[in-house]
DNA sequence: CGTAGACCTGAGAGCGCTCTCAGGTGAAAC
DNA sequence: GTTTCACCTGAGAGCGCTCTCAGGTCTACG
């Protein structure tokens, strides 16, 4: 049987004052006098007493809880577990949330539940909601119901977003292969409808026009087995490839064994640049050079602007993808 | 500002019922006739109700909330971001959840705050909690406080733990290294104070002495940086080297890197076998043979515990840890 | 027609806590 | 000694919902 759980009424009768000085004294609020205080304090010690966070916060209105939002697009949620991506969101959150004594609660659903669980959510949430991966559609219903909510993906214009410089980014890559004198540079793009992979993909045919180089490209899936075939089919059909820009260092890993599978060496024969920085860029041999998505960062950040209060409909906070320099482009 | 939220109060009045009966059909009760039914579930359409689960929860008594709790030993709770490990225990009990529809809330401390928030997070836990990573002394202090609990690590005798055969894998690791003809097998161990880390040091030492081979480790730290380091380390030491059983994929991806830096190819000089089966075993080049630690269905089996009720005291799960065959080992 | 029994329904008492507000106390000022 | 004011303190009204229980309605049966 479960032991007896003590209640504020139960300090209170203890340290023989009324439920209002236990509160707070409790939570530490002014006026309440020194004896009164080391009464307080020394019942709660002896009843081993922690305050009930339901009832704090149905009484308060406040509740100290950031959602997070994961929506897999395929069956299953499985991207959770092997994408390197949303543990970064979530170690981004943690610090921050830790310092205002904050939780978060981490909702993964399936694409073909996601509609009827987000009212839910958002109809619940307390400090706000941070929308790791969404479609613009459910963003903006999303945002419709909570207008505490920050979005980690590029979505209509109204929610509040965290952007990063995903065409920017892919545009550096390809001019960083031309630099290194590559003129045979590939694409392997991630999902049709990502909002970050179309804008990598934007990125990097915006730098071949613009170099006046042809396009090579092929469709990927942001995960390593997707990188495998797109490379191994590439350099079937484009035997004189000489360089990739791969949107997702998930996706290069497996480039990069395909390309080693075909006997030609990396980056000697081939110079690779990846995107993301993420733990798979630094598991691959060679470790690979790759275009910095600061999502611990993204996160971060998104979790403090919720933290002030409403964002501003609209809101934007640009971040920078920078070049990391690893091995996959070293000549 | 933000939307007046109706509340059942509101859908009683519209519905013109009283509250008890607009409760009985929200819940899906039984206890109300069709008109009734038909009535509120229109209110409810036409207001946009949503039940207030903090009000809900503390009216109730239960809650649909699961803890999971990851202490990291070192400053800050980087381990999140960068092991793969948080996200398959999160990816493992998500479908689980899903179907009752509870909800997962993530503690991640530091080792410094993680004795005062142990207590708070356990007396407020409800459905239970999954301690992913902890030391036996903090899970003891857990337990003693709430009964709803599971380890994923070893702990203490009494409390509750999915159990994987560490020793045995590691034990299977050298073997299958010492049937390729392996003779001079290295070891790169995990973090001293580890429970994993020591079962899987005791499972190589163990197989070394069966073998009547000579130890040769080093220490490591489960990431990339402490494999490469320890690995370069042990090269330089025994060149002889043949084979390394390294007790984290992480590690092991980052020694594959240190001995192609020294000129040595993987598999033919020095074949690997890592541990975990994480994402980091297949971004790997070449990938790793490894030990599979089950982790989804360890955590899935946790949650489903959970559901099921307070677990009896010393309950344990055991779990194999299989031989996946890639191509560090390939001859 | 009376009555037992099945089934509905709503009033109301909490769940454990916060927070306002009125009243009470004591020191300082006149 | 009276007044003022600052500071404590506790009573009590909720937060939004659940759930028990008493009463009310209706059917079926003797």
């Amino acid at each position: 049987m479960s032991r007896y759980k003590p209640t504020i009424e139960d300090v209170a009768r203890v340290a023989g004052v009324s439920r209002a000085t236990a509160s707070r004294v409790i939570n530490n609020a002014p006026g309440a006098s020194g004896p009164l205080r080391v009464r307080v304090q020394a019942a709660v010690a002896e009843l081993g007493y922690q305050p009930n966070e339901t009832a704090r916060a149905l009484a308060s209105g406040r509740q100290r809880t950031v959602d997070v939002i994961a929506i897999t697009y395929g069956p299953g949620i499985d991207w959770l577990g092997t994408h390197p991506y949303f543990s970064r969101v979530l170690a981004g959150m943690m610090p921050v949330l830790e310092v205002v004594n904050a939780q978060l609660r981490l909702h993964a659903l399936g694409h073909e539940t996601a509609a009827e669980m987000i009212d839910e959510i958002a109809e619940n949430t307390t400090i706000g909601a941070v929308l790791a991966d969404i479609t613009p559609a459910l963003a903006t219903r999303f945002y419709r119901r909570c207008r505490r909510t920050v979005s980690m993906v590029p979505t209509a214009s109204s929610v509040p977003a965290m952007q990063a410089d995903n065409i920017g980014g892919a545009y550096t890559a390809v001019n960083e292969l031309h630099r290194l004198g590559r003129r045979r540079i590939a694409a392997i793009h991630g999902p049709a409808l990502n909002p970050c992979a179309i804008d990598r993909r934007t990125g990097y045919l915006r730098a071949i026009r613009r170099l006046g180089l042809t396009k090579v490209d092929a469709d990927g899936d942001f995960h390593r087995e997707g990188g495998y075939h797109a490379a191994k089919k590439l350099l079937e059909q484009h035997p004189d490839i000489d360089a990739m820009f791969i949107a997702c260092d998930l996706m290069a890993a497996g480039a990069v064994q395909a390309i080693t599978a075909t006997g030609r060496r990396v980056p000697d024969d081939v110079s690779i640049i990846g995107f993301d920085d993420s733990i798979a860029s630094v598991c691959s041999n060679p470790t690979l050079t790759t275009m910095r998505l600061p999502v611990e960062d993204m996160a971060a950040a998104a979790t403090r602007l919720l933290l002030e209060g409403d964002p501003a409909p609209g809101h934007r906070q640009r971040f920078p993808v920078d070049l990391v320099l690893r091995d996959s482009t070293r000549n």
